[in-house]
DNA sequence: ACTCTGACTATTT
DNA sequence: CAAATAGCCAGAG
């Protein structure tokens, strides 16, 4: 499909975080790159930003490079992401994931599941 | 058609 | 080591 309009990148994007196992994060550089647009984690970002409404989308699963919640400010509450991510088996510390290299899965290398 | 903004990342100061 | 800068691309007004 070497037409990927940009309705597919919103289902890409959607896609690759429904493969996040559970108790795993990952990046949005990481997604962008599986997507073939490394240089557009923001348009992942953004994508998770129209998450609502979708599917379940495990936004939450998905941080930034240094595994800090940078999206918890778009969840309902005030700490539900975090909450979500330690109920999940995720050490999380001051909005940020403890042991992110150890937490971190690769949609790239994950994809055998 | 133009401009602004945004859940990012890498590089530089 | 922390803050600032630039590059990136797509959606909304």
């Amino acid at each position: 499909m070497p037409a990927p309009s940009t309705e597919n990148f919103f289902e890409r994007v959607y896609e690759v975080a429904r493969r996040i196992p559970c108790g795993r994060v990952t990046s949005y550089g990481a997604i962008a790159k599986v997507l073939g647009a490394a240089r557009s984690a923001r348009m992942v970002g953004w994508a998770m930003n129209a998450c609502h409404g979708r599917e379940d989308i495990p936004a939450h699963r998905v941080v930034n490079r240094v595994g800090l919640l940078s999206g918890k400010h778009h969840f309902p509450g005030t700490n539900l992401m975090q909450q979500l991510l330690e109920n999940e088996g995720v050490e999380v510390e001051d909005n940020k994931i403890v042991y992110f290299q150890k937490h971190f899965w690769d949609p790239a290398s994950g994809c055998e599941l």
